[in-house]
DNA sequence: ACAATAGTGTCTGTTAGACACTATGCC
DNA sequence: GGCATAGTGTCTAACAGACACTATTGT
């Protein structure tokens, strides 16, 4: 009975010219197993560093994407796979995150790639079935719930929000159901006051999300 | 950094007497944590004889039930969490199993417990926070699954099958938007020319679940 | 015939989905 | 006014929920 090494494999979501992407990191030249290939961006977890999975989590997402703010939650746990440095447990993690002009850029091994372009790579250890789960966890979770809120920054439209829902969705909305939807939803308020001005054609309302952790989840799909 | 022992921990539910019940186990005189108190029959993973998590698993729900048919899933991963010997890591599991006249007696120091009493004792570890987790899994998933289906046998009329939802639910449903949806959920098929007579009213017709792996799931809930 | 439960039919209020309409800004 | 998009109103077909009805057995 020999304890495991625990790695934390994060799958993070973002939206780049309205697409969804994902993140992925090219291993160290150094590394002792798949070096210079594409992966997941994951890390070890510190027993004495971290004070639970989501700290280590927290930890693991912070350092490799550089970005403060993002909604995370775990997928699962898998394993043991065989890594060159022995038995590995995996606890795979997907997160979501706003990207905009106050971004900072990414380390030069890390790149976004559309996520139908990612699901065809071929990546190192069990990574290719941890993106998986997560981009059905994603698309399933859409349907019911406000997560795409979280791929959009602090303030956004409504036309943006259902975009956002469309991209994830791959399929387009009607607009009266869905701001009927979102108005029932109630995970969202005015800013009051503010709109978005500028273009030749009527201004859309700012919204935000409340004030609350977590999602909010529908009773009924968006789409049956 | 040191690698950590990995414990499952296993919530089993079954149906008694059309209650919900969940089976927990008196801690070994001789262990070194808790010894004598009742807990979830939890088991540490062997990777050098577990091929992998799901394995593992299996093997400890087999090795503390005696039983050999149920459906399980994982919950996901906790902690670590500081056990006398040591922090260690915990995969928590649901299981759903059905018991019947045939089932074998369990081992003297388990025990079923009604789920609402469960929830009100006093467990070692993070078995509270692991249960809470397992029964609204398992009340959620009701809403919108085939789960209930498994906490029977291998066959079962619609009555029993409504009664199953229904406890699980705590409440009722109506009979004829109960069948509609069965009938268009579409997992369960007529044991064809069985029925269950002997009573004195019309004998019900004989099911079983269509074959297939994992559960079904329905498109809505079944009560909003 | 009657009791008791299995199984089906029907009616109605609600709602999702489609789509037409109005509103508002810049040119 | 024209154009482009934001935002609202309306109509209808489908459906869930309530409940009444029929069916089938043993006594």
């Amino acid at each position: 009975m020999k304890p495991l090494p625990c790695s934390i494999d994060p799958v993070v979501f973002a939206l780049i010219d309205n697409q969804p992407h994902v993140l992925l990191r090219k291993r160290d030249e150094s590394s002792q197993a798949f070096p210079d290939v594409y992966a997941l961006p994951g890390g070890l977890m510190y027993p004495h560093e971290d004070k639970d999975l989501t700290a280590a989590a927290d930890r693991v997402l912070r350092k490799k994407t550089g970005l403060q703010s993002f909604y995370f939650e775990q997928l699962g746990a898998l394993g043991p796979h065989i890594d060159p440095r022995g038995p590995t447990l995996v606890i795979a993690y997907m997160a979501v995150m706003a990207l905009d002009s106050q971004t900072k850029p990414l380390d030069p091994r890390s790149k976004w790639f559309p996520v139908d372009k990612a699901l065809k790579m071929k990546l190192p250890f069990e990574h290719n079935s941890t993106l998986k789960m997560a981009v059905e966890r994603l698309r399933n979770k859409v349907n019911y719930s406000s997560l795409p809120a979280h791929l959009l920054g602090e303030e956004f439209t409504l036309p943006q929000l259902q975009k956002a829902y469309e991209s994830v969705l791959g399929f387009d909305l009607d607009k009266s159901a869905f701001r009927k939807k979102m108005a029932e939803a109630d995970f969202i308020e005015e800013v009051v006051g503010k709109r978005i001005t500028g273009a030749a054609f009527r201004p859309a309302q700012v919204y935000r999300l409340k004030a609350s952790t977590g999602l909010h989840h529908f009773a009924a799909n968006l789409r049956r």
